[in-house]
DNA sequence: CATGAATGAGGATTCATTCAT
DNA sequence: GATGAATGAATCCTCATTCAT
């Protein structure tokens, strides 16, 4: 109706871009929590709600619910990626290796929580996720973040440093007990993500590790 | 038409009695196993057909989709509490309490998985369950479950048996690396219950434990 | 299963009537009262367990809950259709004859509240009955109850008994004062309909009576 | 696209409101409409489809069914509240106040139906609404639409203006004439309010007053 | 870019009715 | 004759998604 628009300038490229940018990364971050709490059961209401903004404006950004997990998971699976080859592809002999990737990885987890979802949801297989691209996801999930643990484990267990037992339970108890026990300590901060205690990541890892030790 | 003579009732109360335990048994069990494949989200006519029955059947037995889950819980409420009263009361030391009630957790969670629904749902909070007494059965949880464990890894640690760690810490990862671990080794074998392998829960106890120990 | 029945004299024809006809009875008389609470949402399961039987029997005696409602009306229809004839066809003067019908009509409505069902119906056209007869009982209705009073309402305005008043909205009058006054006097006694004090029915008649005449 | 200008708005809350409003009040309408017919086996299909609208769109406004039964019940007694204080409240003589009483809400009932539902549901009981506030609405109604009528009719009696009956039997021949007489009269002009003809309510207002005076 | 009104597919639930015993 | 287990059509209701503004 009004026709008003004296500032006619109607906003630049750069403008709109950074908007944008902002944006996708609010939504992005309300998403991964609400997920934290319902699963797929999240609600672009919720999202919507959490965010102050309106339903429609979500889907301005993403096309619909299944994109939108599919840029979550994603980027997780970058980050997490970035983190495993780092510590996976270095000298350091297995042990080592395994005990600073678990180490780094709680705290990742604590601290970008959507990388955490990333994890449970492919280990603990907790719900289907109807993303279109769910098998890719899940066939890097195993290429970039699994194999190379289970590598790692197996390398560990046959040079004798770790116990040894079956690497498939070696394997599943590893990932099993940073995920089942991480999730305790994820939700509760509700962002105060920087002022993390973590005592007891490193108790976590120290007696996971001391029974995995040969 | 009947050959029963002057048998007014047309089946005995006994005969519908059987009927209705061995359907609830069945729907019981089904839904178990619905509920582990997609949680909350679990259809009462995924129940249905693999129950070979029609919707209303199911609700022939249960007003509603709650009421069923909440038949589940209770059920594993109680056959979980019989498992820890039995364990946690005896005369035995800390560890020793833990490590046995340990191992039958893991065994009575893979044969019964909807005992395993009640720890990973409240100890994970996976999902919510909407449940009218869900605030009823997470304080048995609570109270019958979680509380004499916790006492007794308290217990174990200022006996000096356990890591000198914060026991809250300790609570967590024995339950999550329990909970973690068990979630892969459920829902593959969709019946052979009984002809399970249980070399696995023998290697994650022992690599549990040497890591709790002191 | 039990091949018993040493009683090999199964039963009488005359004795299966005889059930035939108190079961008939008894479902009838708690369906009317069903129907006043809840109308034509009245369950069969409502009936059937009020008359501690199983629902089946209900089946086994009307073929759905339409054709019991049908012979529900069809009774009241018979039983307010002799009233009326016997009321209406003497040669009483209009004002007397209305007032005689009146007062005999809330007596029995009273005592048997299927007959108040069927005046309710008609008259307050509360609800549809999806009756497949519901036409044909309609204009029985009209035919045998609604206009004979009508007739006698315009006999009485035109000898002048009456009040001067259009004779459609003096039978509006007539009937919604009855039937409206009467609901609250029903559904309370659950079946002492004998021990009934009319102190109140006489008042009705004499305010009705005294507004209506010239 | 937008010729707007940089409004980021894309409706005003204003205009937003303006179609809520809107809405609501035809929803709330044709409930009424449909109710009046249906009564609570009104389909919220039924007034989807009147008011040309999607199932779901009744549902972006109201919650349920009952919920927006409660609101129109609300309503009304809002109304008839307020149409009953006015004329109550004065200081003319008990019969006068009926008198007045009786026409205003005749005309009320004709006018705005659900009023009328109001009235049928609570005083007839016709069904049993499962509105949340049952309790509630039903308090109030009779708390400022019943027992101020009461105590004017038992001040008329008293006083010797009405003729002399137990109270009780006056209130319900008052209440149940008016509701009884009215409900032919309602249904019919579909939405012709406005050029109704009156002389009926007169005349019923005449005859009755007629019979309940002293 | 932003939004909330509108929608309908899909899943939950009710209840009349059938039918084997 | 008597019954309650079984069923599915019909309705309620939710929520992802579209779209006019």
């Amino acid at each position: 109706m009004s026709k008003a628009g004296d500032e006619m300038t109607p906003r630049t490229n750069e403008q709109n871009n950074a908007i944008r940018r902002q944006r996708i990364y609010q939504i992005k971050n309300i998403a991964a929590k609400v997920f934290l709490e319902k699963g797929i059961n999240m609600e672009i209401g919720d999202i919507a709600k959490k965010a102050n903004l309106g339903r429609g404006t979500i889907y301005h950004y993403y096309n619909n619910k299944i994109t939108l997990l599919e840029d979550l998971l994603s980027e997780a699976l970058e980050e997490a990626k970035k983190n495993t080859i780092e510590i996976i592809n270095t000298n350091e002999l297995p042990l080592v290796k395994l005990e600073q990737y678990a180490r780094r990885q709680l705290k990742l987890w604590v601290e970008q929580p959507f990388v955490f979802i990333l994890f449970k949801n492919y280990l603990l297989q907790s719900e289907f996720i109807p993303a279109k691209n769910n098998d890719e996801i899940l066939k890097d999930f195993q290429t970039y973040l699994y194999i190379p643990i289970v590598k790692t484990i197996e390398e560990g267990i046959h040079s004798g440093q770790l116990v040894s037992v079956d690497s498939d339970t070696a394997v599943k108890l590893f990932f099993g007990a940073l995920v089942g026990t991480v999730h305790s300590y994820i939700k509760q901060n509700d962002s105060l993500y920087l002022t993390v205690d973590t005592q007891w990541i490193d108790d976590i890892i120290t007696i996971l590790f001391k029974g995995l030790k040969a």
